[in-house]
DNA sequence: AATGAATGAGGCTTCATTCAT
DNA sequence: CATGAATGAAGCCTCATTCAT
């Protein structure tokens, strides 16, 4: 008990600080949020950020990290086991995806699209770590979305579509709906890009405002 | 001496300020570069800048409009007067996408994606005026697209879409095509997301790079 | 005419710089006004300024000799001249102190107090010049003083004073008057001043408020 | 260890930059320091300022806060508790401004009046705080020589004047004191302010320059 | 005589980071 | 393990001043 208390402690201290960093970024952008402000977010004192990350890159390199890991095992993973057909396994990631936009924008007034884009575009430039991070976890939903596009291929409903450019293409359309949701903030731009998926699968537009979250 | 406007000293000295600090937050985000080296770029003594614009926020509004009314006159403009058919405008506006996201990634080794969506997802939170200008923008934008949505409607091609929506569809795929050709620095994305956009439209996906500048 | 008529404008124009300039100073303070400031409340291009002043600082120094002129032959000359008896003189100074304090007051809904004075405090240590000229003009005022002093110790009615020191005390009485009046935004503190100056004449203390400008 | 309230580390370097920054004020004016200066002066860096003082002008406001408290304990109290005759109570008032006069100027060849004073009348349009906090010290201040006025008054030395007056008269002297020793760089002038306050009291005027710091 | 345009230096403030406890 | 205190570098902006016309 003695050692994993210690272990867990320190394991949670460093979560809080990644989990309040990570919503400070998504909100307010990299260069936007102090250090100060990220060590009050997480009521630690920022020298306690130190001893966890040896950077502010770094800390967003966890961020991107963790984030990643999140959006896969709670939007990906779980579309993908409850679902077998291709298009339902589309419309399920896209369900999830637009209910919690309607989440963030009921809570918060606004929109902040996908925090890894945001990251990334902000500072791909600047911090190649952060891109490179951000290629391994969009590698691994271009994987998602590939088996998706040979799924539909194989069965017939996408016609005339190589497997790795509908892929692509599926993820670009997530890409668009984010972009998109947060220029508008408005989350039903969510619904747009899965449905534009769903055509390009050869499968009808099922997802609308009313039924997204049924 | 008679008055030509746009070329008295001071005009062509607020246009050199705002075309070299389009550029830098195009490469580096607005944060990530400083009034210091928006001077250096620009060739003028910091104090110029403020002679000019009372802000760096108001400089980036400035850069923003500049940088929208640029790509609508030098992109969308052309394609709509060049061509008559819906598939053909598109497919004219992803050639001229795509060829200048070629020779950016040519002589800069990078692709920076589209400024606007850039300088929006980053500052839209902190400077509502950024995000109202370019609402602005991207309602032109979609006014085009829904101009294709609506010629391809009704030449039949493109069934079971409503206008709107599809003319929506089009712009979060453009959105899409920016954002993944930044993050995987390939300007090979714009094109996907251009025949995904035919695709829609129900028309053939003719975009390939090698004949993408043909 | 011709050369009068260069000479005149340029002489008016200077005046104007300067008569704008006295008054930015005296509400603001040397430091809280600009050049840029001073430029456009005299109506004149900033480097207009510098063809008349070789400084900021001796801008300043101009406003500081002709504010003192000024108020020497728009105070202590008339009250000198309407009048012979010292309490008289006094009581007449007083009364047109107080006077353009209520002015200021009503207009400006503030009181700044003396011109000079305000300068030669701020700028006392810093700008040698300043204090000098300052130092002139309130000698000049004490010679005023000394002489309504001097008269009341004839007359027998001021007692156990020698002429100087009672000269020195009611240009501190005044001095107080102005920085009490500033402090406190209260024009009436200027009569206050100067009946405790009566009082030590010997004579009644007749300014109130209400009579202040019978 | 114990908590020796006032003696922790921040306390002392709180202070510290209070009290350099009060002398910098006090000598050069509020817009003569820069935060610079306001640094090397009290050896800390220039963020550390900021980790006491939201501003330059909150430390201003600190400043006349100390000062004015000072003041207070160091002569009004003191002259107060020594003394019961409204006379000696202001002779020993005066004695005490007089003395630490004339050790600024020996020590500094200068002298720079009342601190106070010199920032409200600076900054008193353009900083409304710092007003209101000098009118705070001044109303304490016109207390004591309320006091003063009212047994000089029931003792029927000071004859013809109220309360209220009195008071405010003796501090407005005073305020002329501060002003003139400052203007003239004599510390002399303090004492003619004291002799004639103690003349409207009705008492004989003893101080002088050789007795004054008997 | 006067102006629009430009500048170098410096102002205030805040950043990411480290030290000492 | 965590903190309060401190720092150098840098950021944005404005100042007094000058140049070229």
């Amino acid at each position: 008990m003695p050692a994993t208390a210690l272990t867990t402690k320190a394991a949670s201290t460093r979560e809080r600080i990644i989990d309040s960093a990570a919503d400070a970024f998504w909100r307010r952008s990299y260069h936007g949020v102090s250090m100060d402000e990220l060590a009050d977010l997480a009521s630690v004192n920022k020298a306690t950020i130190y001893r966890y990350f040896s950077d502010k890159a770094a800390l967003a390199l966890a961020v991107t990290e963790k984030t990643g890991a999140q959006t896969l095992s709670s939007v990906f993973e779980p579309s993908f086991e409850a679902h077998l057909a291709p298009d339902e396994r589309l419309e399920a990631i896209y369900r999830c995806v637009h209910m919690s936009t309607v989440d963030m924008r009921t809570s918060n007034g606004d929109v902040f699209g996908c925090p890894i884009i945001g990251l990334t575009l902000e500072l791909g430039q600047e911090m190649p770590a952060i891109r490179k991070q951000a290629e391994t976890i969009f590698n691994r939903v271009e994987a998602y979305m590939r088996l998706i596009a040979s799924d539909a291929i194989a069965a017939g409903t996408a016609t005339g579509w190589d497997e790795a450019t509908l892929g692509r293409t599926l993820v670009q359309l997530l890409h668009g709906a984010f972009a998109s949701s947060r220029l508008a903030s408005d989350p039903g731009r969510i619904l747009d890009a899965g449905n534009a998926s769903l055509s390009l699968l050869g499968s009808p537009r099922t997802l609308s405002i009313s039924g997204a979250s049924q």
